[in-house]
DNA sequence: ATAGCATTTAGAGTCTAGTCTAAGTCAATA
DNA sequence: TATTGACTTAGACTAGACTCTAAATGCTAT
């Protein structure tokens, strides 16, 4: 697959692509006989798990700790274990402190929408 | 109150305050006989909203927005209701999005716990 | 074989949201 | 009175995550 179907595919950036392999988080994807990525399934695979933790707000250098553990071998497991036991719990702050932010949000939207309006702001 | 215990109090810094009141999204904050910041109650209101949107991760431009319409008095009214019920949304599309992850997260995690890890990164 | 578009690289530039620095003012304390 | 520490400003700097540019090369269609 080329660089411009895999950005399609997921919605992103050739650019992107080839920033994530620069820093290391994907591939390096195989090239052809004329120096064109031509990307694997599991690459595909990587590149939907990274776009998915990236869309969630997991940073690209505690993705890219992950996947060097990973190619590390099966000693690094638990630690892996541990690194995305970490990730979950900040997710899980962070989903609580948007939820909360939502609720005021709409709180406040219904003072406006019932006229009631007789804040600050 | 003064900058510094306002930043205590909202768990920010004195730059971040002043730089909020640069941008024009809090103040023009009073100042005493000598050039010192004292924050009104009404600033420690607003200061609260905007620390709660922002860490919900509305943007600094779009809050901006609000607070200048808010400024116009009455006649914007609406057009603040509608800017806030698109956050809204966007909000609960993000929420949607990490939750997800989160989920994927988890999923992987028991793969990890089970030792039933069979899976490209 | 020439045009025109895609791809490659290295490296520079951009955007957001702060964060830090320098130079100065002020009030309180030793 | 001298020093200390908090505050002020303007403006420079930073981090993170891309995004764009230039110059070279390659692929496809005419």
């Amino acid at each position: 697959m080329t660089i411009k179907e895999v950005a399609e595919k997921f919605n992103m950036t050739n650019d992107t692509l080839r920033y994530y392999e620069k820093v290391g988080l994907i591939g390096p994807v195989k090239k052809n006989s004329s120096g064109i990525r031509d990307y694997s399934d599991n690459d595909l695979r990587r590149i939907e798990f990274i776009k998915c933790m990236r869309s969630a707000g997991l940073s690209i250098e505690i993705l890219k700790k992950y996947v060097d553990l990973y190619a590390k071998g099966d000693s690094t497991k638990l630690e892996r274990q541990h690194l995305l036991e970490e990730e979950q719990e900040k997710l899980e702050e962070k989903i609580k402190t948007m939820t909360d932010a939502l609720d005021k949000l709409k709180y406040k939207i219904e003072l406006y929408k019932t006229d009631k309006l007789d804040e600050y702001l």
